[in-house]
This record gives structure tokens, sequence and C-alpha cells, in this order.
DNA sequence: TTCCTTGCAAACGATTTGCATTGGA
DNA sequence: TCCAATGCAAATCGTTTGCAAGGAA
């Protein structure tokens, strides 16, 4: 998807909600577009120049999340890092590396994931559960790292 | 394994690092044990009576996850939730509802967690990642609210 | 003009820490 | 006796909110 159709989509699901898509959420969007992984408000907060901050950072990613442009990941002690949503950026699993901390993103090839599907469904099935979603995050060290 | 064997087990642990294996401490534990999914403090000290203050019950997580007995899941904006290690309570994974918020604890059958390995580890091979760990975490409906 | 948006500062909730006290070996 | 463990209160950190000013339609 180019960066302009993401932004034609993302404004009017905007629009839809009364909500402007401003040029300090724009660069929100483009930021997480550009990242390999999720970002806190932190994060971004030191990455965005000029300034946008911190407050209005939480606010931006408040209305995104509300309407369903991007999605919260829980993946480290107190910080709530942000990802485009899978519509916009294509459905993946996460790979943390234990010594380094960073989260990046893996995009499964078509077969494995169908596999994973598959392996999701059968334990829903076992106990009693009606999978809507599945994350598989992998914990392990990265090729930097090693 | 049975609660005696367990405690053995914890207390050898803790003796290891000149830490003492309390009532308090056994009682977090214990809760732990009987869990069938991760807690937080607040839900600790909710469960707990007598009662156990808030800053006792963190600094006995800490312990008992620097020694390697409990494990911090972060499933949840802003709380962190504790489960026994694996060596403690074996592999297992989430299953998270989406309309209640619980999260319960899912033990896979062995044939389809070698399944899940077996993808971890190809998955890890296309992507120059070293896996030590994996979390497969479904989210969709329990039976209670489907 | 109307309302959404922004930024600062204050408020909040989860967690951590200082410090004096208690208690087990 | 010695040192770890405990409990309270204060501090900290990430996040949220009140409010007045700025900006787009």
């Amino acid at each position: 998807m180019t960066s302009q159709t993401r932004d034609r989509e993302v404004e009017s699901r905007l629009r839809a909600r009364d909500v402007r898509y401003t040029s300090g959420r724009k660069r929100v969007v483009a930021a997480l577009a550009s990242a390999h992984g999720p970002r806190s408000a932190a994060e971004l907060n030191a990455e965005l120049l000029p300034d946008v901050p911190l407050s209005s950072l939480y606010r931006t990613l408040a209305v995104l999340e509300d309407a369903g442009i991007v999605s919260p990941h829980f993946g480290a002690r107190g910080v709530t890092r942000y990802e485009l949503a899978e519509w916009l950026r294509g459905h993946h699993h996460h790979l943390i590396c234990v010594d380094c901390g960073s989260v990046d993103d893996v995009a499964v090839p078509s077969d494995l994931e169908t596999e994973v599907r598959r392996l999701v469904d059968d334990i829903g099935m076992l106990a009693e559960f009606a999978p809507v979603n599945h994350a598989l995050e992998i914990e392990g060290r990265c090729a930097r790292c090693a």
C-alpha cells in the first residue's frame, strides 16, 4: 500500500468519526508505518521532529485506536506500544530479543500462517473457546545479539 | 507436582539466594498455584486473607521473579500479571476473552505443541532469529461469554 | 463562529523505594 | 545478635485529563 493510499484510507475512517487528519496525526501514522515494530509514546516523542508533546501523542494514539487505525501491544513492563492495525500492515507476529529487548515484526509466509491458524482453531475446539485473533510472540536472540 | 514438592523446590531455590521462604511468600505461591491464569498484585491483594499489603506483594513478586519462580505476563494496559514459571506449571498458552477480559491457561496436547514448536523454529530460521521461548496468545470468546 | 485540536500543568493509577520496625535462624 | 522481611508513607513513572489558547471549515 502506498503512503498516499494509506493516508486516504485513514482520512476517510477519521472523517467518518468527525475527526480531522491533522499534520501531527499524519506524522504519527507515518512514523508507525516506517517502523519495523510497535512503538511507545515515549519512543515516538523521541523520533518525531519537530516535537510532538507526550500529551498530544497519547491523545492521537487514543483517537487512532478508537478508529481502528492502530492497535496496542502490551509486551513490556508498564509500557504500551502501538502499531498500525492489521488491515493496514498485514498480519504478522513478533520477535522479541531477550538480550536487547527489541521487538521486530515478522510476516509469516502464508503456508506457515495457515498452519498457525489451524492450530489455533484446534486449540479453541479443545478448550471451548472461539478464537477471533491470535498472536505468536517469539522470544529469542536477534541476529545482532546472537 | 504436589504442593509439598513444590514448596521444597521453591524453598531450595530461594535458599540458594539467601532469601527466606516466609509464610507470606508461601501464600502468594499457593495462590498462584491454584489460579487458572496469571494474577496481578491487586488481584492477589484482594484474594489473600489475612491481608498482604501491596508493597509487600510487589516485593515478593520481584524476589520470586528474580529467582525464576514466577514469570511476568504483560497482557493488559498498564498491569503486570504473574504466574508460576514453566518448570513449576508446565508449558501452556493463554486464552484471552475479548468480552470479559479474563485470561485462562490452556495446556496444549503434546502433538499440537510439537507442531507449534516446529512452526516457531521454521519462522526463526526464515528470520535469522534464535527462538528460546514462545507464547501463543489467543483472543476470542470464552464459553461463558460466547 | 463553531468545534476540533493542541499544549501545558495537574491529576491518576500501577509500581517502587526510604525508613523504622518486626521476626526468624 | 544479625540481617532479611514487613508495612506504611512518600516518591516515581507511564498515562490521562482540565482548561485555556490556537486553527480549520
